[in-house]
DNA sequence: TTCTTTATGAGACTTGCCGTTTCGAAATAA
DNA sequence: TTATTTCGAAACGGCAAGTCTCATAAAGAA
């Protein structure tokens, strides 16, 4: 086992290159948003070469998928994991909206380019829809629902903050507290 | 009063090139797609000149929008009011899944493309959300729910149905019994 | 009729972005 | 050293949005 991969003939891809398109491509979207970046704008400023971008990449869409899909998973959300163990719905709903701070934007646009390209549309389900489903569902848990039933309230819930993301309206705490309200009390209340 | 409003000097702008333009739009969005459409090929078609849809719309977004506005609301839904009347949440939805089935691809284009412009999103909202919102609350007028509640359950049964057009997923009678379910009892079965 | 005004259809033109290709230099293994 | 591959930089091609030009058509005014 453990066989030694040989390392390719020629000039070794650069992993600095890669990391600093990455960078460049996550601050230029959140500053200036997507519409704003290309991928000549994000190589200048990552001092690198257009090419190397879509060596990486099959193209801006991907890159700023990937760029923006990394600095989410460093984001600890240490609130949203305290609340999915209280399974405390307002408390899940509120740290959810307070990551969306600064992302919602680019989300935005991003799901608009998604629309066209279904591998592009695949990795943002994987990386922005699945994620908060999953807390849905766990925050869910141990209350008096069937499991398809709950299955639809997540999907209501993820939906109507989607919802607003695209179509307009605040994500504050009374918009947390009417969702939270959707869901039935927990099982000793009951 | 009354008075005569004074006809501009020159020649009229012709009311059957505007047709022929918003006719063209319609059906290219919905046989080939948004993407595929530009306004060279809506002008082309319509047997009309580049600068006379410009006259018109400020763009290609803008009479893509009017265009699918003007079929939605030429389509009755008779079965959508009779829902309506009855407060039938189940019957409702079928309704206005089925009326998705044509333009609902259009439709995610076009609310990608309204991402990235004001105007668009309003005309967006007007004409393809407010409606299907107006219809749910009027369903559910006879339940037992305090107003608040009432939209917030709107909110989710709507974003729910445009989360599955934008992130895949079918709108089945599945999802419509599923949704329907998410609504109180009527208030005699209470 | 004749003149003036404005819109029309057709198409050339400009701009801007995406993605590809080309180039010499650099980095690595043979 | 030599062969191979990537590197950064930049030129290039394609495509679609939107603007501009031009001769012509349709209206009122003279």
């Amino acid at each position: 086992m453990n066989q030694a991969v040989p390392r390719p003939l020629g000039r070794p891809r650069s992993d600095a290159s890669r990391e600093a398109l990455l960078d460049a491509a996550y601050w230029q979207t959140i500053e200036r948003g997507y519409a704003a970046v290309t991928p000549d704008s994000i190589a200048k400023a990552a001092g690198a070469g257009k090419q190397t971008l879509y060596r990486w990449w099959p193209g801006k869409a991907a890159i700023v998928l990937d760029a923006l899909a990394q600095k989410a998973r460093a984001r600890i959300d240490r609130p949203m994991d305290a609340a999915i163990r209280a399974g405390d719905m307002l408390a899940f709903l509120r740290a959810a909206f307070a990551a969306l701070t600064t992302t919602s934007p680019a989300l935005r646009s991003l799901l608009a380019e998604a629309q066209g390209d279904p591998d592009i549309l695949d990795g943002f389900r994987r990386h922005f829809v699945e994620p908060r489903c999953d807390g849905l569902r766990r925050v869910l848990e141990h209350r008096i629902i069937s499991p398809t039933e709950r299955d639809t309230l997540v999907e209501a819930i993820d939906g109507a903050i989607w919802r607003r993301m695209l179509l307009g309206g605040k994500l504050d705490n009374d918009f947390a507290t009417a969702l939270a309200a959707l869901a039935p009390r927990d099982s000793k209340i009951r």
